[in-house]
RNA sequence: GUGGGCGUAGCUCAGCUGGUUAGAGCGCCAGGUUGUGGCCCUGGAGGUCGCGGGUUCGAUCCCCGUCGCUCACCCCA
């Protein structure tokens, strides 16, 4: 039998015990903003019903879905968790007190090829408010996100938060270039995306594509692309009809986020949109300022997903976090801590006879609530001091012959190398 | 899919326009202390030089192929 391949499959991770401590860091750092916000975690499964991702707006995430066959039942791993969420709510909306605070950390996969930043397994961190429909819940959300920067170091000269809204966007075309078709605004965001990234012509081309859903006269396309390029929410108040409600809802937020002391983290940003389709309201994005890497975070409204999705009529407003453009940003700046391994105690007996007596003590000190190392084998103390030294340890319990004789154990400092002699049954 | 870079010890890499026993640092193991860590010193193990073919007296080095990694582009959460 040939030797297994030691690498794993292209686009996925493995987190050896350094990996993990560092990822766990940032976990913990998602929960315990979350906390602090008191959303709630919830999870659901990895695989999911292809059912529920697939969608007809031509959205990446769609088109790159991990999915498979078996035994006639056609599932997908889960390229985001917002779709999960949603069938959860959905599930139990009769009996669900709203707004409801949701987030959950979780495992997503997409099939797509690899470039910086994008890997084919990646966590995200989610979190959504499910019936608020006032921008009160984005503020909330966004204010979570600032914290969490906040918390790694990450000031407003590092991320930015771009953002805008579709239902601003709607207002412009439905009074104009989609006054009859309202069905082709969904997949118009998903082009207009792209525009950072493909550029003006290129998203013009797929805006007037005979064969897409958008199909737009060659004009209007480049109406809609002119309009993504205002500067101020001001301009681009100037495009609807007075007391617009979007202009209305991005005015408020932005007076909320002020109240945060947030007006130095979010901008506004026509051009952001976002890829997905199920988008409705308020899109944001978090980007690094050097701009060097995509983006950090994003979200948006999605009011009408459950609908979508057969379920009644909820608001909802969320964002996903990813794990990987973040540790990127903050191992560029140098601001991914090297997290230890901090254990309590060893206990080392030195040899086979003095083992009960060891295994008694450290059962007695992890009752306590202590993390404690038995030294397992028959090792030199030369050997088990060293060990405890780079396990972070506190303290060594050392038994040997005269200890056990004696019924103490010798406790030693790591620290400071105090020694003094503990006995083994108090 | 296109183009560039790279595959040499567990890891990061060096190897001078092809030459004899392929090196370093870190890590690992052992010893320097018959029962005491970090620092230091000494020694040791560990390599089909990604794989296959070719050129050559001779290939880690040159050529072709192949696989893998990576970056950029294309494309896009």
């Amino acid at each position: 039998m040939s030797k297994v391949e030691l690498q794993p499959p292209r686009g996925t991770r493995d987190f050896y015990p350094e990996d993990l401590r560092r990822r766990a860091w940032l976990f913990d750092q998602f929960r315990e903003v979350a906390r602090r916000f008191a959303f709630e975690e919830v999870d659901a499964p990895v695989v999911e019903h292809a059912e529920l991702f697939t969608r007809k707006a031509g959205e990446e995430i769609v088109e790159q879905l991990y999915h498979f066959t078996l035994h006639d039942r056609h599932l997908a791993l889960r390229p985001e968790m917002t779709p999960s969420i949603a069938r959860m709510v959905m599930a139990r909306a009769g009996a669900l007190r709203l707004p409801l605070r949701w987030f959950a950390i979780t495992q997503n996969w997409r099939y797509e090829r690899m470039t910086r930043g994008r890997r084919r397994e990646h966590y995200q961190w989610n979190m959504d408010v499910w019936g608020e429909p006032g921008v009160a819940a984005e503020a909330e959300l966004i204010a979570a996100i600032c914290t969490l920067l906040g918390r790694l170091g990450l000031g407003p000269g590092d991320v930015k938060i771009r953002l805008s809204s579709r239902a601003l966007l709607e207002e412009v075309l439905r009074a104009d270039v989609l006054r009859d078709r309202p069905e082709a605004f969904a997949p118009l965001c998903v082009v207009i995306d792209k525009l950072g990234k493909i550029g003006e012509e290129a998203v013009v081309d797929l805006l007037t594509d005979p064969a897409g859903a958008v199909r737009l006269a060659p004009g209007a396309a480049r109406g809609v692309v002119a309009a993504l390029g205002v500067r101020s929410l001001d301009e681009a108040a100037q495009r609807v009809p007075a007391g617009s409600a979007a202009v209305d809802d991005l005015r408020r937020l932005f007076e909320l986020l002020a109240a945060y002391g947030l007006e130095d983290r979010v901008v506004f940003d026509a051009s952001i949109v976002r890829g997905l389709a199920y988008y409705t309201g308020t899109v944001f994005e978090a980007f690094d300022a050097g701009g060097t890497l995509r983006a950090v975070c994003g979200g948006g409204r999605y009011d009408r997903l459950l609908e979508t999705l057969g379920g009644p009529s909820i608001p909802a407003v969320g964002f996903g976090f990813g794990d990987v453009v973040i540790q990127e940003l903050l191992a560029d700046k140098g601001l991914l801590p090297d997290v230890a391994r901090a254990i309590d105690d060893v206990v080392y007996p030195f040899g086979d006879a003095e083992r009960p007596a060891a295994l008694r003590l450290a059962t007695r000190l992890r009752a306590e609530g202590r993390s404690v190392d038995l030294v397992l084998g028959s090792v030199k103390p030369r050997r088990a001091l060293a060990d405890a030294d780079r396990a972070g340890a506190q303290r060594v319990f050392l038994i040997g012959p005269d200890e056990a004789a004696r019924g103490v154990a010798r406790v030693r400092e790591l620290a400071g190398g105090a020694e003094r002699d503990e006995p083994l049954d108090p």
